[in-house]
DNA sequence: TCTTGTATGTCAACCGGTTGACATACAAGA
DNA sequence: TCTTGTATGTCAACCGGTTGACATACAAGA
């Protein structure tokens, strides 16, 4: 590959020429700036992003690290954080913890030696002490580390959201789906506030999560099928995110419970899936876009400190079929 | 961030023995490495991989350009990738093209500034021509671009096996959706086949295609309600992926035709949007763990040569309740 | 005449690593 | 005694850019 030397030899410059052209630095005539561009041309010459980021000190990249991709929260998420960064000019590196938290430390540290200029980070399998040791800008999503910034939407509101959407169509035999409360994120709140309402209402929901480490749909079968059978009398389910409510109205078409005359659902997210399915599911509207549009800004932004280290995003409910 | 020099120092050796620990080469005593190792721990040393990257002349990053994250066939094939690139030590810098030729550019640009030593392009709105002046080593997914390695599984057979289940199901009115055909995938031999076969048939189905350069889901009703209000006699649709089988799939529901009883239909692809929908999906199945694993097996021993340029992956009908 | 702005060039240092050449020193085996 | 292997160190060059210091030269305005 070209490099400034050879624009430089072509050209009839010196290096120092061809690099104040590219940066626009110094003076420079017209005819100068047209012979270092017709001979970068000639050479297809790029110059080495790599070069650039060392001397620089940044590399113009943000990292990010997401449990999986193939969940379509995550997937959309990582969709308009990808958007984002392309528009305030900044790469992606894309990291899938799988849940599994060697990969996620592994990742930490990869991106560190990549010299990324931040990290969003979206999977949080970690403890929170392997934090300590990086001080460079990490942005957190829906979990609270210590003296990071942290992005996250109104869980707790969720909860109370979907516990009244599910009171007020006059349930009273309810379960709640939802996924591994060990983990430490703040997503739950979504379950301590349903749990808090309903137990206002003297209902005790019972209450299902998925296992620690495992993003696995077979997985979610094999909880979602018992539920159902031994609990015959349940008229409403709120799943932790549509995935999950997906499997559960499935599950229920399957074995002929009418969704939503014999059970109520409701899930979480209002991902595409939602207004895919037969019928449309009733969920919880996180506000994605806004909320990646904010982790970027702060990750890119971060020493500024003109962010908040908390940033909550309203939800709201959507009313579709199922409930 | 502490600098090689820093590591010396505190250890006591030259920044070549400290090299020679990490990189073990040459001759170190074990008491050496100990002392190097533990001023790497205590100053929290990551070596900076943009600096190796620079004197080695190459990142350990592979470039994947999708044409979207959010549907689900490419963030299933992206999680693959990005699984398969981690077990082979490489990181995975992913692009969201988002359909538009122009981001597409941009992004081989970038990639190739970036030093990536590979390059997976899964989003084709690209003249051939503008492949002509790079020559580092890009695979293909789904689109042959002439002298470069692509992988992509059987269309032709694909859509071969949706006309026969179709007609197999006692089909006549046939209508086939499909992505645009413009775009110069070989994807549209789903498309050739099944037609074919239905020419045989003595059937013309109707074709409705998106439009060129949108991802949007709003887009796809747009397509789908008038299809069905218009052909009231139709009795079995073939869409080339299973999201557009969804839509398809929901806008019965709620015109009251019923899936599969009035309505055949068949997806394309088999990602887990076909198990989770009501009823559950017949689709054509891509292998594409095995696609994802070949590309990036591709993509890092291109230069080898030992693979060839064309491979080829079966697909198979499965099965289930929409035909 | 002096100063300032414009237009280039050379040179060297730097970013943070890696590597080859060469030197020194010691122990052990042929 | 000579050779070889082990254990370190110094030095310089390199990867491909960027940048500051300094030099030269010319034109124009004060």
């Amino acid at each position: 590959m070209a490099t400034i030397k050879d624009v430089a030899r072509k050209a009839g410059v010196t290096v120092t020429t061809v690099s104040r052209v590219m940066n626009n630095r110094g003076y420079l005539s017209q005819e100068t700036r047209e012979k270092v561009r017709n001979a970068m041309e000639e050479l297809h010459y790029k110059p080495n992003a790599i070069a650039r980021s060392l001397f620089a000190k940044r590399s113009g990249i943000i990292g990010l690290i997401l449990p999986s991709l193939r969940h379509p929260f995550f997937a959309e998420l990582a969709g308009f954080i990808e958007h984002f960064a392309h528009i305030y000019s900044y790469k992606l590196l894309i990291c899938d913890s799988n849940l599994d938290a060697v990969r996620e430390k592994e990742f930490v540290d990869l991106l560190k030696s990549n010299q990324v200029d931040a990290l969003i980070m979206g999977s949080h399998t970690l403890d929170v002490k392997e934090f300590a040791g990086l001080h460079y800008p990490i942005v957190t999503f829906d979990r609270i580390i210590e003296g990071l910034p942290y992005v996250y939407s109104d869980n707790y509101q969720g909860g109370i959201f979907a516990a009244q959407a599910l009171l007020h169509a006059g349930c009273h035999h309810v379960a709640h789906i939802c996924g591994n409360l060990q983990l430490d994120l703040l997503s739950n709140d979504r379950t301590k506030a349903f749990l808090q309402v309903m137990n206002d209402h003297g209902i005790n929901p019972i209450v299902v999560q998925t296992e620690t480490n495992v993003f696995d749909y077979a997985h979610y079968e094999e909880m979602i099928y018992p539920l159902l059978k031994m609990h015959a009398d349940l008229d409403g389910i709120f799943a932790t995110s549509d995935l999950l409510a997906a499997y559960v109205v499935r599950a229920c078409y399957e074995m002929n419970i009418r969704v939503p005359q014999d059970i109520k659902v409701i899930g979480y997210d209002d991902v595409y899936l939602s207004e895919l399915l037969v019928p449309q599911l009733t969920t919880i509207h996180q506000p994605v876009r806004e909320m990646a549009e904010m982790a970027v800004r702060i990750a890119i932004h971060g020493e500024d400190e003109k962010f908040q280290q908390d940033n909550i995003f309203p939800v709201r409910l959507v009313h579709r079929a199922t409930c």
